[in-house]
DNA sequence: ATACTTGTTAGTACCTGGTTATAATAGCTG
DNA sequence: CAGCTATTATAACCAGGTACTAACAAGTAT
């Protein structure tokens, strides 16, 4: 009788606090009473868990929600970049990604607002630029098709001139839905060459 | 000995029902034992106080406020129109307010990212466009000068023409602070001529 | 076999920030 | 004076926990 007993409902450990981490994840308003029926243990197991785990008590987790809410200066989805940036070769070309949420459609028809899809092509028109400052000057821009709730853009940029004495760098954006494309943008960056500083311009980005 | 005493300390029931509301409103976190204290009453009569005030306890409010922030389809200051509008002659022209605030700038310049003064512009030249379905087709813009944190960005928008059986609208929109102009913008908008479908756009606007 | 460790469960005392109900008191009013 | 409102007090109770102490089962080490 060497071998693991284990009742079918009961799970080890470390799948038990994954699933717990899963549990609270997707229902922050679950209570220790709730998590004691669903993961078939007792209520104490549970609380030693969420101690091991670092997860706080129902009631401390909601006061983080709405202090997190209530803050002035919470960073909103567009605080950096708009957009994941999985490809960047510094003055030459980059790639990012963006789903298309909830948030930035206009809810009665689905389709996405056109500043989210100008903002994640802006954003990645000026990461692209290997400067430590670098704003957009101009923008000619097109929204091909219209982008639905649930669609992933995929923009691409390509430094196309760095011209002016390095001051500036002409930058165009193609985005896709698969592989249809849904937006072109040609766009006049800024860079702060040394140390110039620059007038007319938006945006900037950091190097690291 | 008709006169009222009225400690200097103690409020009238209806001004202090209204400090209640004002102190709580300010800060959804305070308990019932601070309310006490700046108040100078009991607890109990704070507790009547905003049972008669339907002000629910500490902990609802920040349940519900954690609800807010948790819904998935909250309402972003980006939901409908980005901006203020403060006049709108729908077909004709529209004004809007925009500040710029902490999450609209970048932190380490203070200066306001482009898709913001973009949005407030998009958002204006589509809400002037009287059609129940408006979608940005192109754009050409350009930023003038950078605008900071704090500053107010006044949006003008005129429209330029109505052209293609109604389908296709030219906006020109102009943003300022205070006189000096810092972004101009022309765009194309499509709109919904009767029952047409427009390929190729995005952004809409409701009518009401 | 014995001791030690880990995982789990149980039970108790206590805490915060309240609710609900009941009663007592003060002060004014008709 | 009775009747009213406003305020305060007191006590029981609640949810959803924390903190601590104890007990037991199973596996591992000695």
């Amino acid at each position: 009788m060497a071998k693991v007993v284990r009742t079918i409902e009961r799970l080890p450990k470390r799948e038990r606090h994954q699933l717990l981490g899963s549990l609270i994840d997707d229902n922050p308003f679950i209570t220790d009473q709730e998590l004691t029926r669903q993961l078939k243990v007792s209520i104490q197991t549970v609380r030693l868990d969420r101690l091991e785990l670092g997860i706080p008590e129902l009631r401390e987790r909601m006061k983080l929600m709405a202090e997190r809410s209530y803050d002035p200066v919470r960073s909103l989805p567009l605080d950096e970049v708009i957009g994941d940036i999985v490809d960047l070769q510094l003055d030459h070309s980059g790639i990012s990604l963006f789903e298309i949420k909830e948030e930035h459609v206009f809810s009665r028809t689905g389709i996405a607002r056109g500043h989210h899809v100008f903002a994640q092509a802006n954003s990645l028109a000026v990461a692209v630029i290997n400067d430590e400052i670098a704003l957009t000057a101009t923008a000619d821009i097109r929204f091909v098709r219209q982008v639905k709730l649930g669609e992933k853009c995929i923009a691409k940029a390509y430094v196309r001139s760095i011209s002016g004495g390095r001051s500036k760098a002409k930058v165009e954006v193609f985005s896709y839905v698969s592989d249809e494309m849904v937006f072109q943008g040609s766009f006049l960056i800024y860079r702060s060459a040394g140390e110039t500083v620059i007038e007319g311009g938006m945006d900037g980005a950091d190097r690291n």
